[in-house]
DNA sequence: GTTATTCTTGACCAATCGGTCAGCTTCTTC
DNA sequence: GAAGAAGCTGACCGATTGGTCAAGAATAAC
């Protein structure tokens, strides 16, 4: 199994080339492939399965594809894409409370909107992420250290409590992507069989505010 | 695939039948199907694959366990039953402090010394809990709200903020259970090849630190 | 020491796995 | 409308899947 994303393939991560018949038949299996990997994850889905789940029959899964392992790469590449957009520009200058705040209500957005890539995300890291090592030692090592310098800073400046940066970056991910990866368990154990949008926003709320109070971030003065 | 618990297996849950070499097999089986289970869900792990960790050739591991499905449920079994055991006896007359902090640490310790059964469970809720319905909407979903009539009363007494108790079970879940199920991204990114124990104290005492300032616990007087 | 039970395992099974390929139809282009 | 490109897919391949079974080896019971 490889342990790196190819870069040719990164290039391709969008399917913007290739003509209309193309795009939509790649669309189709996509979306079909990320909800059999999410949900079996690499080894246990099946061409058989995406196949069937996509209404295509299983040779032409591999004609637009090309291979098991080539769909599954490029499915990883997607998701992350859409993972290197977030929260990519703030400085000392920004306001903690709205920072961490926005931080935190986009990520619930994410996992509202996109819970099977979430899943898909989590099955990979929980087989020891062998595809995504070096993205994880890479380009996301590289912005959480950027965000945790903000966070210092912003602690030293007495904006917030010194409390490990990278421990709340943590925190952060792990409360809210709980909402997409263990849908099951919080269905199950609430009762309401599909998380209303309303039950979302009042968690959103929550976990704000239990995160803000909890690392001391105090308030933005109202003008300035 | 079932979707329940079947009793006569429960009672099973411990291998504490069966002669000394059964008992002995059986041990080296679990752990290495644990192992494989966790790494790769359900449908992803192989006998062969399980076998060969164990050191024993596949039919073996079928003759002691009878079928791929019931060596999984029995493994289920295992982790439900540590999981029952925990935080069973709280009242409204202890000290909300000391029990939240009990909870967190009493987690965190579970994904540092059991992260393969964490993972297991996590694969399990991943594909939509096929075998854990039961489990969650009838023992675990009692569990909840048993603690969460606690944390109610002592948001009553003035105690803690009001914030929903609910999600607060679901936030201490979700943090710590991160340190186990996504190992692989907590290492790739703080470079920490392997946490260490003073890794995880430290993460705990943050956790501990957080929740209960964000929840506005009260702390225990010293005398009562 | 013999009988009965448990344990062990290679050979084998039908089903499924990811993947190839040849031959076909359907589009596009000029 | 002819030629070439793109799309489509059933038949087929060797490997692997979970599971069965029979025959023999080790252990336990008396």
């Amino acid at each position: 199994m490889g342990s790196q994303l190819d870069d040719a393939a990164l290039d391709r991560a969008l399917d913007t080339e290739g003509g209309a018949i193309r795009q939509r038949n790649e669309r189709e299996i996509l979306d079909a492939a990320e909800r059999v990997f999410s949900r079996h994850g690499y080894r246990g889905a099946s061409l058989k399965l995406i196949a069937e789940e996509a209404g295509l029959p299983k040779s032409n899964i591999l004609y637009y594809m090309g291979s098991k392992k080539a769909l599954y790469v490029r499915l990883l590449e997607g998701v992350m894409e859409r993972w290197n957009t977030m929260l990519d520009d703030i400085s000392v200058e920004d306001d903690p409370a709205e920072v961490l705040s926005a931080f935190i209500r986009s990520k619930m957005e994410m996992s509202r909107r996109y819970p099977e890539a979430s899943r898909l995300f989590a099955g990979e890291i929980l087989q020891g992420a062998p595809f995504l090592q070096d993205f994880l030692r890479g380009e996301l090592r590289d912005w959480v250290e950027g965000r945790a310098e903000v966070f210092r800073q912003w602690a030293e400046r007495g904006l917030m409590d010194p409390v490990d940066p990278v421990s709340l970056i943590f925190l952060i991910w792990s409360a809210t992507q709980h909402y997409a990866d263990f849908e099951a368990q919080v269905a199950g154990i609430t009762g309401h069989e599909h998380f209303t949008d309303d039950d979302m926003q009042r968690v959103t709320d929550f976990l704000v505010q239990v995160v803000l109070k909890g690392c001391g971030v105090v308030s933005a003065p109202t003008g300035h």
